[in-house]
DNA sequence: TAGGCCATCTGGTCCT
DNA sequence: AGGACCAGATGGCCTA
């Protein structure tokens, strides 16, 4: 903010440093110069109000657009993440919650997937699923959110949640980024 | 009415 | 220098 000052003062208003010496010399002028100088000092004051606001009014400009393109990726988002029709839109944080846990149950699936692959005929053992989640790697936000877990986001806590997985894990997965859970 | 969510404004900092 | 990004502040709207 101070540099639009001093941008504005070393340029169109420089006049008040050079005027200085040559009123000293005449002093008959020297109110008549005074009353100049408050003027053209009130203009630039005014004028550099009107840059500071038009630079500001761009910025909240730009800012708005890019909330905006934010807000656009978010729906985006909640587009390709599976919903019910009569549900109520998703908010930000939710949004953000279910699809990384959306994220984990697909790759799980896959992982799965694989798995039974590999081994035709082996049923699948408890002990194939990933290590769950540890109570220590979720919190609670401070607003009372939904948990979030930051090593194995939305992974279920207790080997039977496994039972779930992979198709049935996805409306859980949903409930736990709304809060449902 | 309190609390949650959201949009917007604002000033600071970093990057090109 | 100007734009992008970020976080804090503020006020409006909605719901339990």
């Amino acid at each position: 903010m101070d540099r639009v000052f001093s941008d504005i003062d070393s340029n169109s208003c420089d006049v008040f440093t050079h005027t200085d010496d040559e009123e000293s010399r005449n002093s008959v002028c020297a109110e008549q110069s005074q009353k100049k100088r408050r003027r053209s000092r009130a203009r630039c004051e005014t004028a550099v109000h009107a840059v500071k606001k038009n630079r500001r009014l761009k910025a909240n400009d730009r800012e708005r657009n890019r909330m905006h393109n934010l807000n656009d990726a978010l729906d985006a988002l909640r587009g390709v993440l599976p919903a019910f029709p009569d549900e109520t839109k998703l908010t930000k944080i939710e949004t953000l919650r279910f699809a990384h846990n959306y994220i984990w149950a697909l790759s799980e699936t896959i992982r799965i997937a694989d798995l039974q692959a590999a081994r035709p005929g082996d049923p699948l053992r408890l002990t194939d699923a990933p290590s769950p989640a540890s109570d220590s790697a979720c919190s609670w936000s401070s607003s009372g959110s939904p948990p979030y877990c930051s090593s194995s986001p939305g992974s279920p806590s207790t080997p039977e949640d496994y039972s779930l997985l992979p198709q049935d894990a996805l409306f859980g997965f949903r409930c736990f980024a709304s809060g449902v859970y």
